[in-house]
DNA sequence: GAAAGCTGTTCTATAATGTAAAATCTCAGC
DNA sequence: GCTGAGATTTTACATTATAGAACAGCTTTC
């Protein structure tokens, strides 16, 4: 079974889809309740019809009313459409229990990630037993320029789609020690692509460091990533070497099974 | 913070939204990937009008396409979304400790759902050490006739609440214990109102047996209920006071804490 | 190996849908 | 009980979504 390319950044040629899809954003975005006058500022669009679309949205379940404070937050059919993916993604139930060892074996946290438009997801986040890591939660983006699991992927694209998405990402910089020169991230990818894998010291978040390694499908293209990370200073060289090693025999085998499949 | 009430089944206001969102259940319903063919035929719309709803919902994230089948199947969107959901939902953080310390001291399956339309939704699922019970599934959907969990629920909604559900429940027969009267369901809950819990023996599945009991917001509307699902035969009436006890108690406890804050 | 058939995709005209302005309603703060 | 900000409803219009027709790409069939 195959996954199709998730590549271009189209506009959808149903309007009302993209706005609803813009409303569910901006609710996400939005720690509290989201009212409406604060939905129609965020889209630029008259107040009614933001209100039809955003009603609609509740009726279908994507959204909920909330009263004190008034507003709109993410509904239940989120859930339930976000489970039902959990449920069906192969690599995500074959990967479950190596993120487990993983997380076990190294003590440290452990993601899987997948390619998601200009960045990767967190697909799924395991905590470490030993810091709380607040900064990773399933769900959550991660960027390709400056996160072990984003470098990894982007490594190991088919070249038109690395070129791609190295033309359309913001080299944000997160730390000082963030890659904002696109030379010097294709350097990177090609030392990644060599050694089979990502390392990342403080460029994401400071007091961090990660590893990561990809897994294949099908036809040989990255479907996803799992990083193992650590604090930076629990991270000596041959740590990270034993890390690696142990990643990447993980990964490859993940990827024989998903081919199998 | 109060959670708004999700009662009526109206219309949505925008077209392509309700068109959209049928896609979207059809591509769920399909344990294979989904073609245009089988959603056009499933919606009764044209080709083309199908055609361009999933594309935009491709390029929103919503739905993927595969090859080998060729179709569609949900996005990590969807994902997004759902993670979202759990992370921002405060009785499914304030219960999730609750949850997994009641799964050990049992050993049995607890879950936790939530109203939902016509149903109850499962917002989390906790699968018993001892015998895996495939049946519940986070995300799934649960009876309100049939299920500890949609029953109690049903039990504690306002009065008006409880007659619309009640008219529009169809009494699906799952097993032959399965109440299919609404005057039976109705004197049931009174009980359960009594109780302060509700049971349920294979009901809704031969060989299991469930307890529930509710969780209350802050204006003492049912929000959310916990269920112990178990092994028919391991669920002797000592047990079930045993377990029962330990339920409500939680659940009253889970009620303070959501209504403080 | 050609032809038929099934599925998915593009093009285009039309009508129905979604849009936004204005009017009305609701409710919190004074 | 007033005032004003936000949320709804109503209504007329123009844009957008729609479906038909025609096309393209595969697989199946004989």
């Amino acid at each position: 079974m195959g996954i199709a390319t998730l590549v271009d950044a189209e506009e959808p040629r149903i309007q009302s889809l993209a706005r609803a899809d813009a409303i569910l954003s901006a609710v996400m975005n939005n720690r509290e309740a989201t009212p409406l006058s604060k939905l129609t500022e965020t889209l630029g669009l008259n107040k009614t019809t933001v209100f039809n679309l955003a009603e609609s949205l509740v009726v279908l379940g994507f959204l909920m009313r909330t009263r004190n404070p008034k507003g709109y937050k993410l509904g239940l059919r989120c859930l339930e459409l976000g489970r039902h993916v959990s449920k069906s993604l192969p690599i995500l139930e074959l990967s479950r229990p190596v993120l487990r060892e993983l997380c076990q074996s190294t003590g440290e946290a452990v993601n899987l990630a997948m390619p998601y438009f200009q960045e990767a997801i967190l697909v799924e986040a395991l905590q470490s037993q030993l810091g709380v890591r607040a900064t990773a939660y399933a769900g959550a983006r991660s960027n390709y320029h400056s996160s072990a699991c984003g470098k990894v992927l982007l490594a190991f694209f088919p070249d038109e789609r690395r070129e791609w998405v190295l033309n359309n990402i913001e080299f944000t910089k997160l730390t000082q020690f963030t890659i904002t020169d696109r030379g010097e991230l294709e350097q990177q990818l090609e030392d990644i692509r060599v050694k089979g894998f990502a390392t990342e010291v403080q460029e994401n978040e400071l007091g961090a460091s990660c590893i990561a390694a990809p897994i294949f499908g099908p036809f040989d293209e990255v479907v996803a990533s799992i990083s193992v990370a650590g604090v930076v200073h629990r991270m000596s060289p041959e740590r990270v070497a034993e890390i690696s090693s142990e990643l990447t025999e993980r990964c490859a085998r993940l990827s024989r099974e998903l081919i199998a499949k």
